[in-house]
DNA sequence: TTACGGTGTTAAGATTTCGTTAAGGCACAA
DNA sequence: TTGTGCCTTAACGAAATCTTAACACCGTAA
C-alpha cells in the first residue's frame, strides 16, 4: 500500500494512460489533469505529494504551470516532455522543476525517479506536523510511537490506526461505518463487535476509564474530545 | 560567491577538467577524486555538499561508492555516466543516487541540475556523522567497522547495511517494506523471511537477546532504541 | 415491572506474525 | 575438485494479535 498522491498532467491520452496504469500497478494514488489551469487548481485543492507534468499543454505552457505552483508550494515536479533541447531542460529546472525526462521515456526509469523523490520526502517530513498532542496523549507519527505522560504505550497495528483516526478527527464524531471503513478497509463487514473490543482496550491503555477522552455516541459512533 | 563544496569523482582527465572548470567559472568550491575509495575518504573528511560521481572507476564500481556513502550520509549524488541503459540508471537511483546524467552531457544541464539541488539544500540543512555511538555499539562508517565494547564484530554486507539503516533512524520504527527497499534496493520483493533471519543473526552478534536495542513492532517493522 | 437495543467487558479460540534452526544454492578461492 | 563464507528458503513452535461469543450493564419504552 502506497499513500502517495500523484498529479499527472498530460494531454496526450495514450501517454496519460501509460503513466496512470504504471502508477496504479505500483500502488500510487493519482489524479489527472489535461490542461495547465486545471493542474494548478488541482494542485491547490488536492495538495498532491508529487506532480508529473508534460510541458506541451493545450492552454498554457508547462513552465508557467511550474512558476505558478512554485509561488506557494515546494511539491516535487517531474517534467515529462518531448522537448529534448538543453535550453528547454534548463529553463524548466531553473523555474522550479525537480527532474526532467525526455519522451520517449522508460516507465521503469520514471518509477525509479519517483522513488528517489519518495526517499527525500520521507526524510524531510516536518516534525511539527507529524506530532499530535492532546492532554496527556502524544502521538509521534514519524517514529510511530504513542506516549502517555512521556511513557511509551505499546499499541497493536489496529489500535494504532484507530487512535490515529480519532486523533486526526479530534472533536468530530465518527460513525461506526466510517471507522470500520477506514481501519479495516472493508465497507460492508460486520466488525462492530471487534470495534467495541478495540475501543475497550484502547481506553484501558490510555487510562481512560472515565471516558473523558474517547466518548461514545450511542447509535452513532465515537469521538475524541479536545482537551 | 558560492559556498557549496562539490566532490568530483571522475577518472577521465578531460571530463574531470571540463567539470571542474565549469564549477570554477560558476564559483563553486570543489575537490576531486579519481578512485572510488578516495572518494569515500574525501566525502568523510571534507563533507562535501554535493557529489558528482562517474560510475566507471578504476578500483571499485560507482554503485558501491554510493552504497558506502549512503550508510552514513544523505549528501546529494549526481551520477555522470557513459552507461545509458535503463537498467544502469534504475540501479544507481535505487541504490541512493539523486540524479543521473548520460555522457555526453551538456554542462549547462549539469549546472541546472546542481541548482535544483542547491534550492533543496537551502530548505533543509542536515548534519551527518562518520561515527555512530549508541550504548555499547559503535559504527565507524568510513572504515566500515562495527564494535561492541571496543571489540570488533564481523558483519556480512547485508547485516552491515541493515545495522546502518537502523542506526541512521535510531528511535524511529521502520516498516518492513522500507527496510527491504533500502537494504536490497529492489522494490516489491518478497524478502521478509530473509529479513527475519538477518534480524536474528544481528541480534545474536549484538548480544541483544533481551531485544532492548532492536525492538520488534509486530505487523509493522523494527526499531533501534536510543540508549 | 419486564423486555429490548446498544454498549462494555472478559475470555477463549483462530489466525497471523515472528524467531529460530537447518538445509540447500551460489560464488569464489584454494 | 573441495571448502568456505554468504544468502535464501522452508519448516515449525512460540508469541502476539484478532475475532468471536457470551454475558453484564444501562437506559428507555411498553
Amino acid at each position: 500500500m502506497n499513500e502517495y498522491l500523484v498529479l499527472v498532467v498530460e494531454d496526450d491520452k495514450p501517454i496519460r494512460n501509460l503513466i496512470t496504469t504504471t502508477l496504479k500497478m505500483n500502488d500510487y494514488r493519482y489524479i489527472t489533469a489535461v490542461k495547465g489551469n486545471e493542474a494548478i487548481m488541482l494542485s491547490a485543492s488536492h495538495k498532491p505529494d508529487i506532480i508529473i507534468l508534460d510541458l506541451g499543454l493545450p492552454d498554457i505552457d508547462g513552465v508557467e504551470v511550474i512558476e505558478h505552483i512554485r509561488t506557494w508550494s515546494d511539491v516535487p515536479i517531474i517534467i515529462v516532455s518531448a522537448r529534448s533541447e538543453d535550453r528547454d531542460k534548463i529553463t524548466a529546472l531553473d523555474k522550479g522543476a525537480d527532474d526532467y525526462l525526455t519522451k520517449p521515456f522508460s516507465v521503469e526509469e520514471l518509477l525509479a525517479r519517483l522513488r528517489v523523490i519518495q526517499r527525500r520526502l520521507m526524510r524531510s517530513e516536518d516534525v511539527s506536523f507529524t506530532e499530535f498532542i492532546n492532554g496527556r496523549l502524544r502521538i509521534d507519527y514519524v517514529s510511530g510511537c504513542v506516549y502517555l505522560d512521556d511513557e511509551e504505550l505499546h499499541l497493536t497495528p489496529i489500535e494504532y490506526k484507530l487512535l490515529c483516526l480519532l486523533a486526526k478527527n479530534v472533536g468530530k464524531v465518527l460513525t461506526h461505518k466510517y471507522i470500520i471503513q477506514s481501519v479495516w478497509g472493508t465497507p460492508a463487514d460486520n466488525n462492530e463487535a471487534s470495534l467495541r473490543v478495540f475501543m475497550a482496550t484502547l481506553r484501558k491503555k490510555l487510562s481512560d476509564s472515565s471516558q473523558a477522552l474517547i466518548q461514545t455516541h450511542i447509535g452513532i459512533g465515537y469521538r475524541m474530545m479536545k482537551l
